[in-house]
DNA sequence: CACACAATCGGACCTCAGTCCGGTTAGGTA
DNA sequence: TACCTAACCGGACTGAGGTCCGATTGTGTG
């Protein structure tokens, strides 16, 4: 029995062996590089592999499936967005109320997928939307301003359903199948929450 | 060139030959006995064929996909659930407030999700959701009471942001993943639509 | 009833995500 | 440097959704 986990390493790992590392490297670049160039769609798991020069079964055990796959691709702007959430300037940043705080959040997400809708949806496939880390991430910062808006409120459950409105296969449906401008559907997400988060604000008792 | 459809026909074709009527009995039967029986996904399309006793190819010639498949079999209960909605009783039917509809609504989908989450999930697997029939009868449903409520807002989009929050998708996980209670996503959809929608009402000037 | 043709049938075939395992290699150890 | 072994590699394989086209059959017409 390995002392190692047998899972996908997604990130680096201190005892990672320099072969490994190289190739998760390669199969990143390739997959980013064939995405942009063709589309997320018109590339399958074997065209990324023989991209990078590597097998099949290596690219599904560094990245387990083609999801996570996607959402590694992702993860460089994911973790900027992240960063503006937590220490950058309001209203996305601390600072503004938790009302102003969500709208800020879901203009942002909506940008987000504005850029990378498609291969958001791909990394979003099956269920792997509600275990992957973004997706965990802001499930919190959703709860914790409806909370701090509202203690009396079933915040969890209001913050799944609110982040069931920004889902990739939503916004590719309204935006690409129905052609409705980006500024319509971030003034949706706007009314939204307005209705739905209460002003009151202020230090909390 | 043919003057009929060459599409999947999903229902009764005046038409329609009697072989093939035969069959697309056969093969919804099946689909529906070996779903209840072994769990829709521990049936593939294979499997349906060979109980109803018919080639691949004419499955997929009557019904066009999987998820298609999926939507047929439960035509017939989703049928009975619009039928409530039109000419049922209130708060479901018509005569309650719009508000109270739209709880009842949401009640009434989350009943139908405990009882066939899965099959719901396979029926709108991909972009299905947004096509398939009953989406568009759910849509025009929440965005005529939306309207009613509030005819400032934009109750198109906002129809599609609320009933985001009841994918079959979502209600599997909270309620398989998470555990959590029926009731609790019954509240839960309460206090959002309430939030959502104003109690001003009565009749129209 | 015989014919013609269009609709239908069915299974071989394709693509693609994901698995498996025998062969290879990196890198620590003596 | 020579060796050993755990980790890694890669491509053949599986299973499932979906397509295609030659063979078949139902059905309106003379």
């Amino acid at each position: 029995m390995s002392t190692r986990l047998d899972l996908p390493l997604l990130d680096g790992d201190a005892h990672e062996r320099a072969d490994a590392a190289r190739n998760r490297e390669r199969i990143l670049c390739s997959a980013a590089r064939l995405f942009s160039e063709r589309g997320v769609d018109c590339v399958s798991m074997d065209d990324v592999a023989d991209a990078a020069g590597v097998g099949k079964g290596t690219v599904f055990r560094r990245f387990g499936s083609r999801a996570a796959l996607a959402q590694a691709v992702l993860s460089e702007q994911e973790r900027e967005f992240q960063e503006a959430i937590i220490r950058g300037h309001p209203p996305l940043g601390p600072g503004a109320s938790p009302r102003e705080r969500l709208i800020a959040f879901g203009e942002g997400l909506l940008e987000h997928l504005e850029r990378h809708a498609l291969l958001v949806a791909a990394a979003q496939l099956g269920g792997a939307r509600f275990v992957s880390a973004p997706y965990g991430f802001y499930r919190m910062h959703v709860t914790l301003l409806l909370r701090e808006a509202d203690p009396t409120c079933d915040a969890e459950l209001l913050a799944e359903m609110l982040l069931a409105s920004l889902t990739a296969e939503l916004f590719v449906y309204l935006r690409h199948a129905r052609s409705l401008p980006l500024q319509r559907l971030e003034a949706s997400w706007r009314q939204l929450v307005e209705r739905t988060v209460p002003t009151t604000y202020g230090p909390r008792v």
